[in-house]
DNA sequence: AAACAAGTCAACCGCTCGTGA
DNA sequence: ATCACGAGCGGTTGACTTGTT
């Protein structure tokens, strides 16, 4: 299964193009098309499976394509629309004029193993909660956002500047599922003029609004926060699902005020989302599903829990 | 200058999905 | 309904480049 008869061949060239092969194939292409990519090869007078060609040709030969380095303004759309779909590379190129899926999908994995071998800091640890067993890599959900089986929505948040620019608009979502614990407590303390405080976020109504999402979330899991200082961020609802999120809440769509109120919401959360993704954040800690525990920088923690936390939601990446 | 490590990126592999017979 | 096939996608590999010691 997977391999295209054309690729069965014993002829077939493999590895790197040469200048002379793409040249047939972009002289073939431009004069006839690709119609049938298991057919161009023969055509073209060239040694490879279909399949490569069109490979050579959307990831490199293309006359739309765009090289270089990915502007500030790609990566954040990147890392915002990586957020919505997860490994979705495909859709994220559709985005991104002239940007292939095979080259940001590099980018992103370069970028996320930096991130990965990042040390954590002892004075400065962010927390992000996610199952291991799928990896930060793992869209949020197969079925997009669903919130209720989502439960946590690692996001990285910058420990200074935490500020939401609207906490009622943003945690009368039913996606204040996206959740987060910081663990920056120490660093907090001198940074926290712009931050939500553990206590500012606890309280009932924000707190109550969580669980309304994480029934089960774990007791463990809180005390843990609470005893490391720990204050938690949330990650914005998706802009996508937003018409089904607030539906039902506050906002009914079937009237004018409920369409303002979704275009507020969006507009909240747009600021947001470009607030946060332009912030440095360190570290993370990790929810193991499979464990039931909580990881936080290579350091075990556990946490005895028979907790329900849900499917796993992906990665928010934490700097640009 | 050489050796090694880390990073980058083109290409391949294996899989799913859509379509037509 | 089933099968075969091609297209497309995401994960992974490995060659090459760049940086560091």
């Amino acid at each position: 299964m997977g391999q295209h008869s054309c690729c069965n061949q014993q002829k077939v060239k493999r590895g790197l193009w040469s200048p002379e092969e793409d040249e047939k194939l972009i002289r073939f292409i431009t004069t006839h098309g690709y119609g049938c990519w298991s057919e161009v090869p023969e055509k073209a007078g060239l040694q490879r499976c279909g399949k490569s060609c069109r490979l050579r040709w959307i990831n490199y030969l293309r006359p739309d394509i765009r090289r270089g380095k990915f502007t500030h303004d790609e990566e954040k759309l990147i890392i915002n629309l990586h957020s919505v779909v997860g490994n979705k590379w495909a859709h994220i190129a559709s985005h991104l004029p002239g940007r292939t899926d095979n080259e940001i999908k590099n980018y992103w994995n370069s970028w996320i193993k930096k991130k990965i071998n990042r040390k954590p800091s002892s004075t400065s640890m962010m927390t992000r909660l996610t199952t291991t067993s799928t990896s930060i890599d793992q869209p949020h959900s197969d079925h997009g956002y669903n919130p209720t089986n989502l439960s946590f929505l690692n996001q990285d948040l910058c420990i200074n500047n935490i500020k939401q620019p609207n906490q009622e608009t943003v945690f009368s979502s039913p996606l204040s599922s996206l959740f987060m614990l910081d663990t920056s407590g120490s660093v907090l303390e001198g940074h926290n003029g712009d931050c939500i405080t553990q206590t500012e976020y606890f309280n009932d109504s924000m707190w109550q609004m969580n669980k309304y999402q994480i029934p089960e979330l774990p007791s463990q899991v809180l005390n843990f926060a609470s005893n490391n200082s720990i204050y938690s961020g949330y990650l914005p609802p998706l802009m996508e699902n937003l018409d089904g999120m607030v539906q039902g809440q506050n906002c009914d769509l079937n009237n004018g005020e409920g369409r303002e109120c979704l275009i507020q919401k969006q507009h909240d959360f747009n600021e947001w989302v470009e607030d946060q993704t332009n912030q440095q954040c360190p570290s993370y800690l990790f929810w193991d599903d499979e464990h039931q525990e909580v990881q936080l920088g290579g350091e075990e923690i556990v946490v005895h829990s028979a907790s329900n936390i849900g499917p796993t939601l992906s990665t928010y990446p934490t700097s640009l």
